[in-house]
DNA sequence: ATATGCCAACCTATAAGTAGGTAGGTACTG
DNA sequence: CAGTACCTACCTACTTATAGGTTGGCATAT
């Protein structure tokens, strides 16, 4: 049985997916879960708390995967892959089109600082654990970078948020494919 | 002397380069004109008619390059540079940090459709310009591509876009540069 | 009794927008 | 030349809707 806080994080991260920090209130909240705002406010006293909350959740997985790629038998290429994998779904789905950080860094200037700080956060997570899995890859010969692991990865976050930008604009998620896979190509180690 | 109209313009795309769509609103422009917010719709009677000026704006500028590309002396790689020699002064001047396409794309579901429409537009004319400008990069012997190049005009936007969130989120204008020059690097003949 | 989670009622601030008016400038007409 | 009409661009005052949030209360579970 899933909490109404759960339920609230959830719901929050899609509206602020489809349309950034200004554009959901707790109206829409209220109006999607069947509860009054002022049963939000109880939960998340703050909008600024409310999306601090999303994001910090959305770190909390991230560092879970760094978990996870310390494990010695990880494959690095598999885990880039299903990374790509992922997001490929969610865009086709349309379950999840647009990562949330990416959305939010957009508006950036005008984020409430807290928020501000925990999207950085989130990008600094996240590119930890691609650095990882980039230097991972590269101790296990399937990966060749033109640059440190720490660049690639942010070269590689970028790509992905411009193709979901791509994808969304044109409306078309094989957008997301073929851009990422430009970058794939490139660090890739064919073994033949 | 530059009239209320073009003012109000230009600090729109402003504002909507700094937090989106929602996140300003005619009083800003009020204080940042110094005439009243009913003055203002006098020039736009909606919010949405003059975020579409904004927007189609945008793409005169932009129709306006592709009729230099066709100008035969023009040199491929050298629009390109200056493009993104546009983009790197932006940045680092913070003159024009994002380009107000893609922070809009961010959140084109929750746009109102006319504004979706001239945004979706802005990715159309600026990938048939870039089209053109790696076409004759091509023929040029300039550049080299590995997909068509309308397929790699869209994955540069993408990648300069994602350079842009990248240089935003770390608040870092090398970002921006490292991140494109993956791009450039690639498709660049090299003479010798 | 306490904690949790919901509610009604309410508040202030602000957003996009409307209606009617004024002032200055320009063009036209007698 | 003066008067008139029209245009442009600003204004005051106002409207409705909505945003984030506050306060006190009720119901349920432990």
């Amino acid at each position: 049985m899933v909490d109404t806080a759960a339920k609230l994080l959830s719901e929050a991260r899609e509206l602020i997916v489809q349309g950034g920090y200004n554009g959901f209130s707790y109206a829409d909240l209220s109006a999607r879960l069947g509860i009054r705002k002022a049963s939000i406010h109880h939960h998340f006293p703050s909008k600024a708390g409310l999306v601090v909350a999303v994001v910090e959740q959305a770190r909390s997985a991230i560092r879970a995967q760094i978990g996870l790629v310390q494990n010695e038998n990880s494959i690095a290429w598999d885990q880039l892959l299903a990374y790509i994998g992922y997001w490929e779904r969610c865009i086709k789905e349309q379950t999840a089109p647009f990562c949330l950080a990416a959305v939010l860094a957009a508006e950036l200037p005008n984020l409430p600082e807290e928020v501000a700080t925990s999207v950085r956060g989130h990008f600094v997570d996240l590119s930890t654990w691609l650095e990882r899995v980039l230097s991972l890859g590269v101790s296990q010969g399937s990966i060749r970078l033109q640059d440190t692991p720490a660049i690639e990865a942010q070269t590689f976050i970028a790509t992905v948020y411009g193709a979901m930008l791509a994808a969304r604009a044109w409306d078309d998620p094989d957008r997301f494919t073929a851009i990422v896979d430009s970058f794939t190509n490139r660090i890739r180690v064919r073994r033949q």
